[in-house]
DNA sequence: CCCTCCTTTAGCACCTGCTCATAATATCTG
DNA sequence: CAGATATTATGAGCAGGTGCTAAAGGAGGG
């Protein structure tokens, strides 16, 4: 019996740290009514860390997990720019961009990377998207390298109208069509003209 | 010049923080060719933390941010659903989703909001988004909390029309179309017929 | 009943990466 | 040169540990 109590603590303890990593053994010592040192034992045995690594290690992973999902990220990598006219980026599509279901990356993912390389053509402080239009053609998985071209077609004042493509080994997987409001130097006014916009 | 000396060594401190936010005030000490007291005392007035709360303070906060960034929120939350008819959602837009220069909402968020619902509706064991159409008509700024209800208007085999309504404060600031294709209980191979999917 | 094995505690020295306070130098500047 | 500013040194103390040794405290077997 002696035995399975120190199990039913081990699995105390995982949980408790489950739920709250950032607990001191002193803390862990009280909630499971165990001395300090018993507490270094558990964890010991369980190769569970000290406070401060685990609290390091999370940072650190963290770090990585935010500069994966960062919207820099989502968004692809900029390779080539022709201001107002065209434009080229590159995004990996990573294993966490996926449905658990289908393995098949999520629509907006790509809908992300064409929106962000339209916004990025026009040369303006600031711009919206008005409005867009979208197909999806292929599946993507995990993996996959997309490579997304963007071109200005039509210009009418402050508007531009822009198509993107994104293609997979040369395949076209995505189409968008936008219409990308430009801000520039426009009074900054919150009145918003009744035409679409953000 | 001593004074700018002191600027430009705590522009570096930033900077080597910035990149390296696991640094000791001794590492420090040595990069910047000055006594860890420098260190210390230039963290000091420059407000920055000791590694170790520095280092508790991303994985606290990272703790937040993956739930925050983690794909089932970047999409709202499910407040009502009838399967293949209608569903509800709501996301609350944090400072994170903005651009800087405008502090407006990223489109592809809304878009996102949107197209999640919209799969969500479909009752099937794996859905795509088959083409999309979206306008936005009205910026949307940090801290808003969005609601969007996502209505089935028509179905046609594996096919179904879904329209979603996004609005802030009974103000409509997005609506999409979807054509969502189910690809419930069908042959799971990777042959795709020609329509368009994704 | 004692002996033995396992578990739990305890105590002590040491470590890192600091804080806080105080004091001694450098360095520059008017 | 005096005075201010900037830098460095010194020492005490703290949190949250590691690592090691040692003492209790059962609980069962013989």
């Amino acid at each position: 019996m002696q035995a399975s109590q120190k199990t039913m603590r081990h699995q105390e303890l995982k949980a408790l740290l489950q739920n709250n990593p950032f607990c001191t053994d002193e803390q862990l010592a009280e909630e499971l009514h165990v001395s300090v040192q018993t507490i270094r034992l558990d964890r010991s045995v369980l190769k569970i860390p000290e406070l401060r690594v685990r609290t390091r290690n999370m940072a650190e992973a963290a770090q990585n997990k935010v500069r994966a999902i960062d919207s820099k990220d989502i968004v692809g990598e900029l390779l080539d720019l022709e201001l107002n006219k065209s434009g080229i980026s590159t995004l990996t599509i990573s294993p966490q961009m996926v449905l658990d279901k289908t393995g098949v990356a999520r629509g907006f993912y790509m809908f992300a990377m064409a929106n962000t390389l339209a916004l990025a053509v026009v040369d303006a402080r600031a711009a919206l998207t008005g409005v867009g239009n979208v197909k999806y053609k292929a599946p993507v998985y995990a993996g996959a390298v997309l490579v997304a071209k963007a071109e200005v077609v039509k210009r009418r004042g402050d508007k531009f109208f822009i198509w993107v493509f994104i293609k997979h080994n040369n395949e076209e997987v995505f189409r968008a069509k936008f219409i990308i409001v430009s801000l520039d130097d426009k009074g900054e006014g919150t009145a918003m003209s009744s035409s679409s916009l953000s």
